[in-house]
DNA sequence: TTTT
DNA sequence: TTTT
């Protein structure tokens, strides 16, 4: 009914693009998030790692903008998906499909606030769009196909 | 750069309707949101009245299925405007623009849980719409390598 | 950073209550969140079942107040743990540490919205601090039945 | 019964940080948050001007650490006071109570992204607790700076 | 001006 | 009354 998720945190390493054989592209990188608190008798402060995912304009901008280490929030959704491994054993994958980040760290220290990767944000839907009484439409529809199929191996997934 | 609420409360009145002089459909409603404590000695619940405000598709079909009373679920992001009043004193006002309402309570105490009011969000455009992300195939992982490349056809995309 | 969870949706099944050795009680359930848009061709919707767990007084209320099937708010956080499973590879389990839930619909259909259990908290109860939830233990899953008590000495909980 | 808000944006200005008379401390301060569009058919970026108000150790930490200009996360709840003005209208103020405030800037442009003031929190703190904010007086604003000291007692807050 |  |  109701599936709303916001993070703050850091790319453990740089955002990965691929394209779905349909050309849709899709970007993912795993954010590293402090957690408020540190555990047990330990004073290193602990993180969780958690995968985030994004589909076509935003896939794009994200794998242009952000960087390993960039400090990034993400607003989305949690999504667990499964499939049967190898070994036939069903295995349950649970990820963030974000339909906006923000760059809260540039590439150069200083400046550039308002540089376009900075409002990156998911806008789907032909025609109008979204909730402001005026319009956002997407100036190009990333459904092209390159012909080259995704490119990963089970060793570069996180999971 | 980053906006979002989220609420659980009940209507304060019905929802009123109205339409902009260009046909826009407004509807606005107060939402009873308890707090959760109690102030001072006194062991009454508080409650927060907050006005909410939906657009187009979403404010007819709030208008159509709320009603007075009613434990609702609304997201959507705050939003102050100001204006002069007749003495000519600026006045602000804050608002929940929502662009996602749940009915958590239907009409018939029992029952009809998936009714169409249930699940209004804002979502403009013919056909395609909304703020979905991508990939949600139950049967299969598109990040499994298998040396095929992946069978997903443009149909099996949600967007 | 920053790490927040919203969730409406349905409980699979009764909630599961147990108990550290040191007596800290864990409720476990999990939430069907249906998603808000169908997928390829077929008209059924689909939902995530995300996996939700609470803590302390938050627990024993959960387990007292919930029951398969109501509707629940759940407020909280995403957490990655991981345990090396017994063929010695490491297993990935992501889960949200509640530190708010709500009761949206009670045991009688009608009537007693104000029931103690609406309104369960982290923040309440003896003795207890924070909104950090808990439950962070890198080596062993606390959820695998295996017949024995809970194996996590009190030096393990982060509170 | 849920009320949550997720903020990020600039400060307009320096926090001001107040006492009440039993010695509770209270930091105001205001966000700048910009609107993810632009609004008819100017290009100037708006944004939301959002009131927050912090208490106790929380209000200390951000006194201590923010300035004008900071790019700043606030979590916390929606709040709706009102008070009779002196010409005996009653007038509404919409805040944000928050309970959790992140620092995405530090003074020196790089470097010290872990100095202490990072991790603001309101659970945190000398005997305080929870996740509850506090500051619900419905008969007078606080913030009123009439030369006086802020006319509350410890009865009026809700910890 | 407020809901249960 | 507003930030970059």
């Amino acid at each position: 009914m109701l599936n709303r998720v916001i993070l703050i945190g850091r790319l453990t390493r740089d955002p990965e693009l691929r394209y779905t054989p349909a050309g849709v592209a899709v970007t993912q990188f795993t954010l590293a998030v402090d957690r408020p608190f540190t555990s047990g008798g330990s004073k290193e402060r602990e993180a969780d790692f958690i995968n985030i995912v994004t589909w076509r304009q935003l896939a794009e901008t994200c794998a242009n903008y952000l960087r390993k280490g960039r400090l990034t929030a993400v607003e989305g959704r949690i999504q667990v998906r499964n499939y049967d491994n190898n070994e036939g054993k069903r295995v349950y994958v649970t990820e963030v499909i974000a339909d906006n980040v923000r760059f809260l760290e540039s590439s150069n220290s200083a400046g550039n606030r308002e540089e376009g990767g900075s409002n990156a944000n998911a806008s789907y839907g032909g025609g109008s769009s979204g909730n402001r009484g005026g319009g956002s439409r997407e100036q190009q529809d990333p459904f092209i196909d390159d012909g080259k199929p995704i490119d990963i191996s089970d060793d570069d997934l996180p999971f």
